[in-house]
DNA sequence: TTGAAAGCGCTAACAT
DNA sequence: ATGTTAGCGCTTTCAA
């Protein structure tokens, strides 16, 4: 049913392994042999098969890519970047979501490693020591995380924080508070540690969470917010902000008067909330191609010894729009 | 390097064999020695591996979703739930992004064909002729396009499209334009169709497109609708529809108070534009499980004659936000 | 430059 | 109930 190898080298009156040289390593044939082959596979609509090749080869031209969770707009941009990038590598992109739950992320590695010569973890949930212990079975690459040994790219929100902050207390806001993500989350920690050492004696920080990163849980936290005392607040993500600023209007708080809000990743939703969020830009498509990038050209290499773990930063950068101001009561 | 099942059959100290009917056929196996297998295998930490035995048996257990955009805020709740109903029948996915453009898009399917079982085609852009001809070579299933013979998936637009159009009649509205979609959607056709039908000549409609159905296409879109002299529009998605939201309002043109914008799909920037955007709200999610499921159960008849090809219609339903209202100089 | 043959890890008759 | 054997489609030594 299916056109084999075999059936190209009968038509071609050649044996098997000249047709297979054709494919693999046509340099080695006779010019005039390779044409008779190709044109016999054209003939005959062959495609060498992926999963017989894997076999031998040891190589399944596929990878893994496990995000924390597909519906999250963060994450869509960076899987096309991702998807684009591998297929012009020949290499096709199993998609996975672990549900922002790092024992789904653990065993969904586990299942994909027999049939991918890598997996990229997107923003993982799981602890250090556990991704050491994956990537001695599979090449590892990663995304906001940094580890030594593991080629990771991340994007510089201590830069972006650093900036948020700064805006903010130029716009003469003392009262802070940071709506924190998943505890798991490395960029959480780096944006909280930020905000922390920028904010430091000019002004106070009040932290609520962990969070999962989404609408609802920005929504519930208004609340808290309201009652905080703050006047602004930087938010884990874009997510929180949104739910966050609906929440606060919901309890009659006004954004940017009463409270200013701050996102990050500037997705989509950004630039539709109302007001108008100011959020921190995050490079999400180059990230996926560079770590599509990282994850190849560390499998490059077949000696384990000798690879080498590329990290890549990505720069971010705030964008000012209409849910900051300066605080209630200002002599401005 | 690598556990295989060898390695299993010595350490249980069975034949290579016994240890495959562990796995696959447990229940001919004696209780004892399954457990002595499986013990074996759990000590050595091995599990089976797919390409082996995608090569012996035929079936890959891996599934090809394609879509049009995967940035189209439109496919990801669908990409998730179709993830997730896979691995719920421990299938995986190869996710691809097709940019809209039926070329790639079968060139996807043949690139991924030798390594599933299957491959769902998500509001396809090629012509049914060729997803004919696709067809005979690997089990296709169709997400929002019928076809006899190939399982399909489709969102009831006719009905949506309907509810909306009687909306705006209802409101008074008589001079309607319906801002298109990509020529090759099925959607777009049926949405088309209906639109005139329901009108009727209870009002006029102008057609404008096709379109690309992104935001800027929406943006561009403005202009003319500004000149069309019309009162309210549907458009193809709510992509298109923000988008001239965007542009009207960039004219000076009030919405809902000059014109009358209506979406389709309720993706989560419907809610978050301002005005909030009426739309019809279309079930993605249980398109992305059922497309799996019908898949699935499509290609489980190993008789390729005996296959019957399941089609589900899923319910839609127009949500009124504030993107509609009378048109202007109403008597009301 | 090309052919022959072994083998990748597994399953599926066929034996026993 | 379990072992034997052949073979899935391909690559890769090794010969010629």
């Amino acid at each position: 049913m299916v056109v084999t190898i075999k059936d190209v080298a009968k038509e071609a009156q050649v044996h098997m392994s000249t047709v297979s040289r054709a494919f693999s390593m046509p340099h080695r044939l006779r010019p005039e042999t390779r044409i008779k082959v190709l044109e016999a596979a054209r003939r005959l609509g062959y495609r060498p098969s992926r999963v017989a090749r894997a076999l031998t080869t040891g190589r399944t031209h596929n990878i893994g890519f496990i995000v924390a969770d597909i519906a999250n707009p963060f994450f869509p941009p960076m899987i096309k970047a991702a998807e684009h990038a591998a297929r012009a590598r020949d290499y096709h992109l199993f998609i996975a979501d672990a549900s922002e739950d790092p024992a789904i992320e653990t065993e969904l590695v586990g299942a994909l490693a027999k049939q991918v010569d890598g997996v990229v973890l997107c923003a993982p949930r799981i602890a250090n020591a556990k991704i050491e212990r994956l990537s001695e079975d599979i090449p590892i690459a990663l995304v906001n995380r940094k580890m030594a040994g593991v080629p990771s790219v991340t994007m510089d929100v201590v830069q972006g924080a650093r900036t948020a902050i700064e805006h903010l207390l130029e716009l003469g806001h003392r009262r802070l508070a940071y709506v924190a993500g998943p505890r798991q989350s490395w960029t959480n920690t780096q944006i909280s540690r930020t905000v922390h050492s920028v904010a430091e004696d000019r002004a106070s920080v009040t932290v609520l969470g962990p969070n999962t990163p989404n609408e609802n849980a920005g929504f519930t936290v208004a609340d808290a917010i309201a009652r905080a005392g703050v006047t602004a607040v930087l938010a884990y993500n874009d997510l929180l902000a949104i739910g966050l600023m609906e929440g606060l209007h919901n309890l009659g708080v006004d954004v940017p008067g009463d409270v200013s809000v701050i996102g990050v990743d500037d997705t989509v939703l950004a630039r539709l909330a109302r007001p108008r969020l100011t959020t921190i830009v995050v490079p999400t498509a180059d990230a996926g191609t560079s770590a599509v990038d990282l994850l190849l050209q560390y499998t490059a290499s077949d000696d384990l010894a000798a690879r080498t773990a590329g990290h890549v930063s990505l720069p971010t950068q705030l964008v000012v729009r209409d849910s900051t101001a300066p605080p209630p009561n200002s002599a401005s």
